[in-house]
DNA sequence: CAGTGGTCTAGACCACGCG
DNA sequence: GCGTGGTCTAGACCACTGT
C-alpha cells in the first residue's frame, strides 16, 4: 500500500512531467496544498521532500515551492585523460576562485602523502550557473610546485587552471574515489542546497610518474543535478584466458 | 541556532564515536529517548534519521533502533582493467544470482545500441555480506553473446562471470557513469535500506573494438556504505602545450 | 499478547521575503 | 504586516517482531 505521501508525490510529479506545471512556476502554498489533497501540512510536505530530492521541485523559504527549471546537469568527466575537457565541464559558465596558503593536516596530509605541517595552496573553485552556485572544488597543491602565477588571487580561474597544467612532473596517474554523504552545512549553505539532500563527493589524487603526489582535490557536486562518468580503454587486453 | 534534532544528533553521535554506545547496542525506544530528551517523537525520529543517513545507526521495524557495526565499505572498483578484482570487491561474502531473459525497451535497448525488443539475458546479482544485502546488479547481455551456459540458472557466480568474461571480442571500452538518486521503492525493500537514503548508481556499458555493447550493467549501491575508485594512468602523456 | 517503529493528524510558534 | 516555508508538539492508529 503506497503511503499518501507516495500519492502525493507521484501525482505532482506526473503533473510536472507531463508539463501541466511548467519550470518555474510556483505551486500552491503548502497549506493550501495540503488542504487539496486532504491531509495535514506535515504530510504534504513529505511528499514535497520527495520531489525535492529527486530535483524537480526547489522549496525557496518565504516565498514557495517552485518546479525546477530543467538543470543542464553537470557532469564531472574523470580519469584526467583530457584535462582540459573536465574542466569545461565542471565550469560550464563561471567559476570564482580564491587561492590561499594551507598547512597540511591529517586527511590531507594523507592524500597528499606528505608530513603533517607541509605548505599547501589551496585553490578553493566555486562553480555558477545562472543565478546560483553548482559545484565546489577544493584544490590543494604543494607549495613547491605550485609557480609563483597560479598563487596571485583573483587570476582568472582559465589561467590559474592551465598554470597548474604545466606544473612540473607530466601527471602518470589520476586516482578518484566517490561517494555519496550529506554535505555539511557549510556545503550546503555554500551550495544552496537542501542539507538533506546527498552530494557526490570526489577526492582526486594526481601522481607523477615517480609517485609523488602533485594534486589532491576535493569535488563536492549537488546528487541531484551531478553525474561522474569514466571511460576506460584497453588498448590491449591480452586475457590468459583465465588463467 | 541549531534545531533540537541537530542537538539530539550531535549528542547521540558523540556518544556513538566515543565508544559509550557500542556497535550492535540497541538504543531505548523512541518513546523512552524522546522522554529523556523532553522532545517529540517526530522530533526524536528526525533526529535519528540524520544518524540513518551518515550509517550510524539502522533502524529495524518491530525490534528498535541499533548502532551499526563498523560496516565494511563496499568499494566498487572501476575501470574494468581487472574484472576480477572488481567482482571480488563486489561480492565479498555471497552473491544470489538470477537469470531471465527479456527484451530490451526504452533506455536499457539505447544503452545496448539495440532495437527495442532485442532479446537479452538478464543477470540479477544480489551480493550479501553478514545477514543482510548489501549490492544490487542488473546486467545486460545480448543473447546471441551469452553462451548456453550462463543462461542456466542458479550456476555459481563464480562461473557464470568468468563465463561472461569469456565472451567473444575481448572487452576494448568500459563507460561508467555514476550518478546518486534515491532508490526505488523496490530497491529500497530489496536492499533493506530506508527509501530517504541515496544511492549510489553506476551505469557500465561495455564495448568491444568495433564498437559493439557487448554488456550493460546497472549498479545500486547503498550510499551509505559504497565507495567507487576509479584510476586511470596515463602511460605516455605528450602535452602539447595548451594547444 | 506487549513492545517496537511507521505513518499521520491538527494544530502551534518562529524565521524569512516582500510589499 | 502578511504570506510563505521551517520546526515542533502531543497525541492517534497501524504494522511488524518477539513471546
Amino acid at each position: 500500500m503506497p503511503s499518501r505521501r507516495d500519492t502525493i508525490a507521484d501525482d505532482l510529479r506526473h503533473r510536472i512531467v507531463t508539463g501541466r506545471l511548467k519550470p518555474g512556476d510556483r505551486l500552491p502554498s503548502e497549506a493550501h496544498l495540503a488542504a487539496q489533497y486532504t491531509v495535514s501540512t506535515p504530510t504534504l510536505r513529505n511528499a514535497l521532500a520527495v520531489l525535492q530530492a529527486e530535483g524537480l521541485v526547489e522549496k525557496v523559504h518565504g516565498k514557495g515551492n517552485f518546479i525546477r527549471r530543467p538543470v543542464r546537469r553537470i557532469t564531472y568527466v574523470g580519469g584526467g585523460r583530457t584535462p582540459d575537457r573536465r574542466i569545461v565541464d565542471l565550469a560550464p559558465l563561471s567559476v570564482s576562485v580564491r587561492t590561499t596558503k594551507v598547512r597540511a593536516r591529517g586527511h590531507l596530509a594523507a592524500l597528499l602523502k606528505m608530513p603533517t605541517g607541509s605548505p599547501l595552496t589551496e585553490i578553493l573553485c566555486l562553480g555558477h550557473e545562472g543565478e546560483g552556485p553548482h559545484s565546489l572544488a577544493r584544490i590543494y597543491v604543494p607549495c613547491d610546485l605550485a609557480p609563483a602565477a597560479a598563487l596571485r588571487e583573483s587570476l582568472p580561474y582559465e589561467e590559474i587552471m592551465t598554470g597548474l597544467m604545466e606544473l612540473r612532473p607530466p601527471p602518470a596517474e589520476v586516482r578518484e574515489e566517490i561517494s555519496v554523504r550529506l554535505p555539511t552545512s557549510e556545503e550546503a549553505s555554500t551550495l544552496r542546497i537542501s542539507s538533506a539532500l546527498a552530494v557526490l563527493a570526489i577526492t582526486r589524487q594526481t601522481a607523477d610518474v615517480a609517485g609523488r603526489v602533485v594534486e589532491a582535490a576535493l569535488l563536492v557536486l549537488p546528487g541531484d543535478r551531478a553525474d561522474a562518468v569514466f571511460t576506460a580503454h584497453h588498448m590491449i587486453d591480452e586475457r590468459p584466458a583465465k588463467a
